[in-house]
DNA sequence: GCGACAG
DNA sequence: ATCTTGTCGC
């Protein structure tokens, strides 16, 4: 046949979705100013089903004991196990003060497990879609598709094997978030790092969960996020001794959230996983460089 | 009015 | 994301 068949995978297929969504949500931002409030119908009846919905959540909670689980970031550098694995990718955006176009993209290579820059490149690029909660990707992914397609054209030989991205995987609203936006786009495995709960699925940042968080004692610690509709979205990890707030991990392509923790775990020289921490460095030094603050320093007496 | 809101 | 200095500690 000639038609070319085009198979969607189901990563694919969610996206589209996605792309629909978020086309939708640009448009109800343009038109922000249209207030659409809902009828309140009955409060009686609102209030009633939104404790009762809160009531069954909380008792699938309680059921779900997401115990600690022990881990130990030190043993996992000495002995990573992932046997073939050289290099670990990193990306990240620093953005100038008043400017919501203009961005510098950085994307980076570490070896694997040494953990040293083999390869950088900082970028400014122009963003097109603004910062939509629940579509970062938008925003973000176009820039370092291209970055990635770079690197690819320049020398093939250091193109990362995984790419820790900073944001979420399927830890998510629509649970295709940034990491597996990227993951679709370039075909590499990624994995979801954030720095904040994402508060989905029922997962917030209550009282129970700073007390899972207050049990994560040592780095490597860990536990899992379970939303209410059962599934594990990602884990909560405790990623080195010095810093008592975790990190977010989550599946965001062609990986296991056991591997991804693992991984995370052994890129970890401070809280964040370095192969970001560098890229992150590199893109605000990269600004902070090239663009002077004209804003700040007024009076300079000749 | 208050809280959320990955970056 | 960005606005921001010093400071306490190893």
């Amino acid at each position: 046949m000639e038609s070319a068949a085009v198979v969607e995978s189901p990563e694919e297929a969610k996206l589209a979705t996605l792309e629909e969504e978020e086309s939708g949500a640009r448009g109800i931002e343009n038109e922000a100013a249209v207030s659409v409030k809902q009828e309140p119908g009955s409060v009686d009846e609102e209030e009633e089903m939104r404790l009762e919905t809160q009531a069954q959540w909380e008792s699938e909670q309680s059921q779900l004991k997401s115990h600690v689980i022990t881990g130990d970031t030190e043993e996992w550098q000495r002995n990573p196990g992932f046997p073939g694995l050289q290099r670990v990718g990193g990306v990240d955006l620093s953005f100038i003060k008043g400017d919501d176009v203009n961005a510098c993209a950085s994307l980076v290579v570490l070896s694997y497990p040494g953990l040293e820059v083999i390869y950088e490149e900082c970028q400014m690029v122009c963003l097109t879609a603004p910062y939509v909660a629940g579509f970062l990707a938008f925003r973000e992914v176009p820039s370092l598709v291209k970055a990635i397609e770079r690197l690819q054209e320049e020398d093939t030989s250091l193109m990362p094997q995984v790419l820790l991205v900073d944001g979420n995987g399927i830890l998510h609203h629509r649970g295709f978030g940034f990491a597996c936006h990227l993951g679709v786009l370039t075909g590499l495995p990624c994995v979801g790092v954030a720095k904040n709960l994402l508060q989905v699925d029922g997962l917030e940042n209550n009282d129970r969960h700073k007390e899972q968080i207050r049990e994560l004692q040592r780095g490597g610690d860990r536990f899992c996020l379970t939303g209410s509709t059962g599934n594990v979205l990602g884990m909560a990890l405790r990623s080195c001794d010095k810093s008592a707030k975790p990190i977010y991990v989550s599946v965001g392509h062609k990986i296991s959230l056991e591997s991804a923790v693992l991984l995370v775990g052994s890129c970890c020289k401070y809280r964040t996983p370095e192969p970001i921490r560098q890229a992150d460095i590199r893109s605000r030094e990269y600004i902070r460089k090239n663009f002077p603050e004209h804003v700040k320093t007024e009076g300079q007496p000749a």
